[in-house]
DNA sequence: CTAGGGTTAG
């Protein structure tokens, strides 16, 4: 038994009971110094000793041999070294909880997260005690309903609060975040006018709870009613502003808060840093972003140990197309002490998919594994950068494995394969999907919609579009629409193409580009023409694709003026750098009607070198006009720029079948043996020209 | 009592 002297008895008591209260109440509610103690029982002295899990146990035996029964404190402590099953046990044994020690072990359960029991001793004190009227545990209660969104428990507290008539600012302010948590804006506004002296923390509670219900722009507006009151904000207010106008897209805005931290020197924290930079990152301009990145992590020493603002940064560059900084900024020997977590590894994925950087990708697969967050959604990653890098098998294994897959699980598996020219086993994998009773959603329409466009599988297209209307789906996203118009165009079925085009509320200009190309296929250049304008006359800016379908249905109707007015209007008026693809559909466009020497003319002035589509568009050409001459002056430049292109010499192939000199092809494919190249496309491509002669590529 | 980062699609 341990032995208190009445020395060790006074010291004990003298000190503050910090130990028992919370946040700014404890200095209402501890004993004063000069106060003589009151008898009290010995744990109270006892609990000082325990350092130690085991000593509880020990102090807990000697109690029972002395003949105490256990009491608050002994629970307390209990509670305290996170036994809190036993501390319900001996609390529910109690003959008299009083309010004190129901206060208490409510508050140990909130420390420890308990959210369930937290509720239900609230409850029990209630009952026993008849009201339990007390600041503290309001506040607790709030803080719970608000992690719970729990707007029941929230409206409750809000009842009994104000039948206690002691409500303070404080607690009203928690109740206004509750109310924001559940998403209850005007129940939060209420409670907000209601407060008689708001903080600067009662405006910040009610800006937050604008801009995290979507209504940013208010939260904008109070912020300015508050400095009419003369109230400057703290560093959580202007966190909450730099988020605000991150969602609104305002870089303005966001400067003039920027502007604002400096001008009332608030000191920035990681918070604040990491709002900051993900508003430069979704508003302006990357190198802003970075020199915030930079900034912090220089100004602050231990600033560069924050995971979430390093992976902002991170998520930054990945978004914005800079993939590869991304990947550069995670190996960087001056973080190497922040562990990545599931949000930095997702990002990253994303980067390496992007950059089809394989060997990376399997280190961050091995990351994940190591660090044990291999759940779904980093799995959905993973099957995307496997996908994107090519390895299907990969993508598919991990998909496979994956024990609680998701609506996105398959989505990505499904477009996964769709896009790496596996569109078979992407219908497959869309039955399987059925049958495993698995609802699709949007996304999964547009993956399988494109498979089948690639293939032509009609039927289930068909069927497809009925699932879509049947769920809402056509209407909620632009993206099915667009498929369905792309589906029903590649399947040579114009007239449900423009009905979907026509029924659609909101284009965007793929969906455009789509119906272009739709028009183009049928041979209607004249119609992709007066849609292009139409596209204009709606005020839609168009993209590098828009061109791309509108030169290759200019070619494709023999429009060659028109298809030149529109590369010149393209480069020229909109200041569009011509891409491979744009080159390739003008000489296609020269080259298949015919002016052969424009074509190469036109070649000879390209800034850029020449890649093989635009030959291969230039030897299609010369194989269709049976000029043979012209076609060896390309073939010569060919082999001068690379000499051991497989695919060279499928063009130079199909340039001599295209006139059935089977000899020729015969000795070209010899040629690819002999100079061990081996890349051989393993499909025929059957295509239909306007003037209906069939031209059959032939695979060597 | 108030605050920060993401991955699937055309």
């Amino acid at each position: 038994m341990l032995m208190i002297t009445p020395r060790i008895l006074h010291r004990l008591h003298c000190k503050k009971w910090s130990f028992f209260t919370y946040h700014h109440y404890s200095y209402h509610h501890h004993t004063p110094n000069n106060h003589l103690p009151v008898p009290l029982p010995p744990t109270i002295h006892l609990s000082r000793i325990c350092k130690h899990p085991t000593t509880v146990k020990t102090l807990h035996a000697s109690l029972i041999i002395s003949g105490h029964p256990p009491d608050t404190t002994l629970i307390s402590l209990y509670a305290s070294f996170g036994f809190l099953r036993h501390a319900r046990t001996l609390f529910h044994r109690l003959p008299s909880p009083t309010h004190h020690s129901f206060k208490l072990i409510i508050r140990w359960h909130f420390l420890n997260d308990v959210h369930s029991h937290v509720v239900s001793f609230y409850n029990l004190a209630r009952t026993t005690l008849g009201s339990f009227n007390d600041l503290v545990v309001f506040s607790i209660l709030l803080k719970t309903a608000s992690q719970l969104r729990d707007i029941v428990l929230t409206t409750k507290l809000h009842c009994n609060i104000l039948k206690s008539n002691a409500a303070d600012s404080f607690v009203l302010t928690s109740l206004v975040d509750a109310y924001s948590k559940c998403g209850k804006l005007r129940d939060a506004r209420k409670v907000f006018d209601e407060i008689p002296d708001r903080s600067v923390v009662s405006w910040t509670s009610m800006i937050v709870a604008y801009v995290q219900n979507e209504c940013a722009e208010e939260g904008l507006m109070l912020f300015n009613r508050m400095r009419e009151g003369f109230l400057d904000g703290n560093v959580f207010t202007v966190g909450s502003l730099v988020t605000a106008c991150t969602k609104l897209g305002c870089l303005h805005q966001g400067k003039w808060v920027h502007g604002y931290v400096i001008k009332n020197g608030i000191e920035i924290n990681s918070y604040l840093a990491t709002s900051l930079l993900n508003m430069y990152v979704k508003c302006g301009d990357i190198g802003d972003a970075r020199s915030v990145f930079d900034e912090f992590s220089v100004s602050t020493c231990g600033g560069g140990d924050d995971l979430v603002f390093w992976t902002a940064m991170i998520v930054g560059y990945t978004q914005r197309g800079y993939p590869q900084a991304a990947l550069e900024l995670f190996t960087d020997k001056k973080w190497y002490r922040i562990l990545p977590n599931s949000v930095t590894l997702a990002s990253l994925l994303s980067a390496c998919a992007q950059l089809e950087n394989i060997v990376m990708g399997k280190l961050l697969h091995v990351l994940v594994v190591k660090y044990g967050l291999d759940d779904t959604s980093l799995r959905n990653s993973l099957v995307d950068m496997y996908a994107k890098c090519g390895l299907i098998p990969d993508a598919h294994y991990v998909f496979a494995t994956t024990v609680d897959k998701d609506v996105v699980s398959w989505n990505s598996v499904i477009s996964g394969y769709a896009q790496s020219g596996s569109a078979y086993e992407a219908l497959d994998l869309f039955n399987r999907m059925r049958m495993e009773s698995f609802l699709p959603d949007a996304v999964t329409v547009v993956g399988v919609l494109s498979a089948c466009a690639s293939v032509g599988a009609h039927q289930i297209g068909l069927s497809l579009h009925g699932f879509a209307l049947k769920y809402g789906l056509v209407s909620s996203s632009i993206y099915v629409g667009t498929a369905l118009l792309n589906f029903y165009a590649k399947c040579g079925d114009a007239t449900s193409a423009r009905m979907v085009f026509d029924g659609m509320g909101e284009k965007n200009a793929v969906t455009w580009a789509a119906m272009i190309g739709g028009c183009g296929m049928q041979g209607d250049g004249v119609g992709s023409l007066a849609l292009f304008r139409d596209m204009l006359k709606e005020e839609l800016v168009p993209n590098e694709v828009v061109f791309t379908t509108l030169l290759a249905a200019c070619s494709h109707s023999g429009m060659v003026e028109e298809g030149l007015m529109i590369f010149d209007f393209m480069c020229k008026e909109l200041n569009f750098v011509p891409s491979m693809k744009h080159y390739a559909c003008m000489v296609d466009l020269l080259a298949r009607a015919g002016n052969l020497q424009e074509a190469l003319d036109f070649i000879d002035k390209m800034p850029v070198q020449p890649g093989v589509g635009v030959f291969g568009a230039f030897l299609h050409g010369c194989g269709l006009h049976s000029n043979f001459d012209f076609g060896e002056v390309a073939i010569r430049r060919m082999l001068e720029l690379h000499p051991d292109q497989a695919c060279y010499y499928v063009l130079i192939s199909n340039l001599y079948a295209s006139d059935g000199r089977w000899g020729m092809v015969k000795e070209v494919r010899e040629m690819i043996k002999q100079r061990g190249l081996n890349k051989v496309p393993g499909v025929s491509l059957v295509e239909m020209d306007v003037n209906n002669t069939t031209h059959v590529n032939v695979a060597v």
